[in-house]
DNA sequence: ATCATTATGTAACGATCAGTACATATAGGA
DNA sequence: TCCTATATGTACTGATCGTTACATAATGAT
């Protein structure tokens, strides 16, 4: 790919990195929580090269749930629609949710928008519109993966598809919640085959 | 009763009026997002009085979440309990779940706990156990319900009430997330039956 | 009437907040 | 070499933060 010269000063910071340091902060202490110290530090960066490159506060938290949506937010998804059986498929999705929520590479536990941004619904714009999109695009993923095993025969015509993603996403909200209230990940795995089996069940 | 008279300027404001207050801004805006200054008005009080009354902000938080879990959190609880019927008794849970993710008196929506309170989970001391006591107690509570019908001989000796109850707790938290996201009871009350019977089935 | 105790209100403390003005630095292009 | 454009660092702005000192008020007890 033919990468254009920029005139100007080249940036010294890595863009990805830095929006990366500051999910983790917002993350673990939320929105107001998160002082423009505490990201400019985790950030490595200097106040006006956070306003320059993200914004103001506000934007560089919108971007940093925005990229929490499209990357940790469907790395269990992804697991989900990459396994061809259906059973193995929900015990990685159930797996992977586990493991996010309890050992996710930041430190910082539970889920992003579940455990953090939630909180700030309504205090600031952008989010509650965020939150809904995720919700409507996980269950859709996760209903249109049954609907593919119906396809395949392997469940009935009258699955109840968008009822079992339903639970499924409930299920994940359970334990990503249990995950920031400091549950290890061998407690929430006890009931994994269980709960693969009802949501399978007739 | 004997209400022994106390020495002193007597108080100018009533105690758990004030709580109330304080829980309706701690859940709307979170613990670092209330100001005192939100709070003392809200409550109606200056700042010397709440110093005298509740100790300071985080003294003020945690009674706030104590009586939370004493009182609101347990109104879904009381509705199962106090049921005879089973089926009842879940539809009358989810019903007050539902109606209290999105028509909280306070007008805050969701669930203080998990919709908010979470958020401060290792940013203020006292909050993680609270957290985790609320766990425990819910599932237990709901656990119970489910063994007094094996009990009654309505349920197997062998239904899992243990793994029924999580799920139910599960369930509980999928419904307080989009209460706060803005989903409507109408839309969530649609899927109460097809669970009801899930958590039933042997 | 006075005292002891508890509560309230005003004003202020020391600290931190989000954000920016301005000088300087670093690049590519002419 | 000079110009234009973009980035960075220092110092600062105006505002708000959580909390408290101190004067005053309101009660019951003596």
């Amino acid at each position: 790919m033919n990468v254009t010269k920029k005139i100007g000063r080249p940036r010294a910071f890595d863009y990805n990195t830095a929006l990366l340091q500051a999910m983790a902060v917002f993350w673990e202490k939320g929105y107001d929580g998160a002082s423009m110290r505490d990201l400019t530090g985790a950030m490595g960066i200097t106040g006006p090269s956070l306003y320059a490159a993200f914004g103001d506060k506000r934007g560089l938290y919108l971007k940093t749930i925005d990229y929490y949506c499209s990357a940790d937010a469907c790395t269990p998804l992804v697991a989900l629609e990459g396994e061809e059986d259906i059973e193995k498929a929900l015990r990685a999705f159930l797996s992977e949710i586990i493991r996010s929520a309890t050992e996710h590479e930041s430190g910082a536990t539970g889920c992003f928008l579940a455990s953090s941004v939630v909180a700030s619904v309504g205090q600031v714009d952008g989010v509650a519109e965020r939150v809904e999109a995720a919700i409507a695009d996980t269950e859709h993923r996760l209903a249109a993966r049954f609907e593919r095993e119906i396809e395949k025969g392997t469940l009935d015509p009258d699955f109840p598809a968008k009822s079992r993603a339903a639970l499924l996403f409930d299920i994940r909200q359970g334990y990503m919640f249990k995950g920031r209230a400091g549950w290890s990940s061998e407690r929430m795995l006890e009931e994994v085959d269980s709960r693969v089996e009802m949501l399978l069940s007739a």
